[in-house]
Formats: structure tokens, C-alpha cells, sequence
DNA sequence: GAGATGACGGGCT
DNA sequence: AAGCCCGCCATCT
């Protein structure tokens, strides 16, 4: 049992995005049923631990770019990009994600 | 229970 | 166009 359904559902919906694609925060935000908790999305996808079966790394920010987080920004930027690139995203030389091409849809389709 | 935090987003400058 | 400030939320201390 979750302390709160809040996280449950951000875990739901995160699971939901098939590989090689990407949502924002904003978008889960608005599946987990808070269109405007774009930041505790954020706060319940960095409890999970990295071997979790939530693909976090597939959640960016709406700039299309991965959020800097941690002691070591940099390095937590890096790896999320390496897992997503070996999925086959791609990022441009402003280290953007082409939204066009790798956005996830949403469960509607 | 109150104050502070953070992997965001929108609006204004 | 890029950067700054404010507001939003759930959670933590």
C-alpha cells in the first residue's frame, strides 16, 4: 500500500509509455489527475530507485530536455540521455528531444 | 501543524 | 528568443 494514490498513479501512467517515446511531467501531471502538479510528478519519480520497472527516464521537461537533478546534475543528465538514446531517442545538438518524432501520444492513442 | 523543498509550467520582461 | 519570477502540488522535516 502507496502512503498516498498520488504516486500509484504517476507509476501507472510512467509505465504506460512504450519505449523510444516520451512525455512531459505536465502530461502525467494531468493523467494522474492533477493537471497542475507538474512538480510532484517530479517528487514521485525521484523515489524511485534505478533498477525500479518504472521507466522514469522517459519523462522530460516540456523545454524537451532532461531535467538536471541530484548532487551531480551533469553526470544524472548523462545517464538518463545514454538510456534513452539506447532506445532510440534522439537528441539534437541543443540536446533536445524532437517532440514531433518521440512524443508519446497518451493512452487514448 | 507550519515552514521548507523540488526531476515543472506559464507568463512577463 | 532567453531568462527571471511566481504559483501550483504532494511530500518531508
Amino acid at each position: 500500500m502507496p502512503e498516498g494514490n498520488f504516486y500509484e498513479r504517476v507509476y501507472h501512467w510512467v509505465r504506460q509509455i512504450p519505449p523510444g517515446q516520451v512525455t512531459t511531467y505536465g502530461a502525467i501531471a494531468a493523467l494522474a489527475g492533477n493537471p497542475m502538479a507538474p512538480r510532484a510528478v517530479g517528487y514521485a519519480l525521484r523515489v524511485l530507485p534505478e533498477n525500479s520497472d518504472v521507466p522514469w527516464q522517459r519523462v522530460v521537461n516540456k523545454a524537451g530536455k532532461v531535467s538536471p537533478r541530484g548532487v551531480d546534475p551533469g553526470l544524472a543528465v548523462f545517464r538518463q540521455r545514454k538510456l534513452l538514446e539506447r532506445e532510440g531517442v534522439a537528441f539534437d545538438a541543443d540536446d533536445c528531444i524532437d517532440f514531433k518524432r518521440f512524443a508519446w501520444a497518451g493512452p487514448a492513442g
